[in-house]
DNA sequence: AATTTTTTGTCAATGTTTTGTATAAGTTTG
DNA sequence: CAAACTTATACAAAACATTGACAAAAAATT
């Protein structure tokens, strides 16, 4: 994986010690020591970096900070670097001594967005392109740029949104969402692996209706809950309503989330909602969202669902919800 | 996980000594006096350590805690070690989760099969008990211990099987398949990261023709394929004629590969891979394989696809084909 | 039981390596 | 021209290495 990536370089070095959290001077030091980046040079001898040496010296900022000693890690390919972080994770509970904690130069929230919207492109092209791999690159280098939550939050949310309404136009066909949620769900991997969930975490299940067949809100969905603290089943789109409240049953989920992100005519989902609804009864909270949530908004009132409105709503209900149910848990324990 | 076969993790003495817990001039006396560890040096001479030094020192710290004199225990291995702790403290406090032992010659292929065979009940539990967690944690350990390909062959291919036909007695519904397809895509991500593609890999499209809703068996298609040298798209299940071969065409792939594992008594499949045929032309070469493909044996021989018998017909296949297709693609090049 | 020997963890002294940072002087860029 | 780069050299704190010593604990011997 990650063979192809964007070449292209066009960052001078300010840019990159401001993303990686690197100093300019320690990025020099680095490069002119253990050869840890090789920039290409501007006529004039400026450095110039591309997407993947800062993703690089992010990663050796950590990394470092990890314990490892520079000189060791300064030449390992991107994607040991990665393997190296992963593996720190569950060692850090091992540690006995109180460590102080370095504050990783975070960017800033205004960075981020900035960031995210560069990534937008290229992620949009390599969808339009119908380039799997350089998609799964991309999102890699955006998950160790931004952190789970600015990934989700201004890369993959919007780029989704995209990808619906381009989808209408016509510029872009199923296969392209297919492929697309494809590629999203094998990085659901490095999604929870970054987010290991509590022990206690509260399950949810998360799949589409019958008839909707546009997985990847559903696939947002899972992916926000997991990240919020929930243990997550996502089951996929276009599931009829028996094997939905089976799952839930099955699994014991306090809770079920439903995408529906399009409009049809027939009246199937108001029914497959009011039947998935009598089968899970009210102990477990039914969540419908989705671009066309709101035009089933009858039903779902008659239900006594709560419909989402975007991301910040869909999160804070989240988050509330978890710890409601983590509460609850904690009385019939005790 | 955490797996310590990673020979590039590299640690300086105080990382090694915070995560041990045994102090630094202490491992210098351990080696110095028992060889206990054999650190590497750097051109400076200071001491770098591997994963597998810090677990060792690690077990012999808490050995020697429990009354092992150092002198006696130096030198045993990391397996040993581990067996001495573990008599030691029977049911005390069992902290160290249960790690997959990899044993660090190659177990032969006798072994493995055997090993595959544990993994393949623990696996269908899980599947039974809806229990995603479990399955997927059990699948990373398989990897690790089995390897991709035995993991495959002896695990995951038997298993699909499996499911397949208690599907269809009606021990596991639907959602069972929809959970384990969902935790086996994400999965797909280790894999691939495992046995990165060639530069040059022939491109492939794994898909389901409509109507067909498994999508369990084009799954393992695909990641065979990966396994065997290929850089495949893998599209999800249900994908009409016109979507399938538009994907083909966009990553010019130049093998097309479909699962059935469903008899409908329809003629929409024989229709659909017709039209398929008709749509890629002839320089693609269509594959189809699944338990119900010999089923539509009629429209198969019409149209020219080699019906696939079994796991090691395909892979020979795959083999096969990427190699000719390779040989090809270098002719075009001069 | 008392004495000697061995084992084992710890420490100190002294010199070297690593590594982040700083300064100076020249060059490129806009 | 000013801001931002460049190279080269320098510097100091932290970390590491080696050697040798020392005392408590454990084991062996008398």
């Amino acid at each position: 994986m990650t063979v192809t990536n964007d070449d292209s370089a066009q960052y001078l070095i300010r840019t990159v010690s401001k993303r990686s959290g690197v100093k300019s001077d320690l990025v020099r030091a680095w490069e002119r020591r253990y050869q840890a980046v090789n920039p290409v040079r501007t006529a004039g001898g400026h450095r110039v970096y591309t997407d993947q040496d800062i993703a690089r010296l992010k990663l050796l900022n950590e990394a470092t900070n990890n314990g490892h000693s520079i000189s060791q890690i300064a030449q390992l390919s991107l994607d040991d670097l990665k393997q190296l972080i992963k593996e720190e994770l569950p060692a850090s509970n091992q540690e006995s001594i109180a460590e102080p904690v370095k504050t990783t130069s975070t960017a800033g929230t205004r960075d981020r967005y900035e960031i995210a919207q560069a990534y937008n492109d290229k992620c949009y092209a390599a969808v339009l392109a119908f380039d799997a791999q350089a998609l799964e690159s991309h999102f890699e280098n955006a998950i160790v740029e931004l952190g789970s939550e600015a990934f989700i939050e201004f890369l993959l949310s919007p780029l989704l949104t995209k990808i619906g309404e381009r989808w209408k136009t016509g510029e872009l066909r199923p296969v392209h969402e297919h492929m697309t949620s494809s590629v999203i769900r094998s990085l659901t991997y490095i999604l929870r692996n970054n987010n290991p969930c509590p022990p206690n975490a509260p399950r949810m299940i998360v799949s589409t209706p019958i008839g909707q067949l546009h997985e990847l809100g559903a696939l947002l969905a899972a992916i926000m809950a997991e990240l919020c603290g929930w243990q997550v089943t996502y089951l996929g789109a276009n599931l009829p309503a028996e094997e939905i409240a089976a799952a839930v049953r099955y699994t014991n989920a306090c809770a079920l989330t439903l995408s529906i992100s399009f409009a049809t005519e027939d009246n199937i989902v108001a029914k497959e909602i009011r039947r998935i609804k009598k089968l899970i009864g009210n102990e477990v909270t039914l969540i419908v969202g989705g671009r066309a949530a709101s035009h089933f908004q009858g039903v779902l009132t008659e239900v006594g669902v709560a419909n989402i409105q975007g991301y910040a709503h869909f999160r804070e209900l989240l988050k509330q919800l978890a710890t409601e149910y983590r509460a609850r848990e904690k009385i019939l324990i005790n």
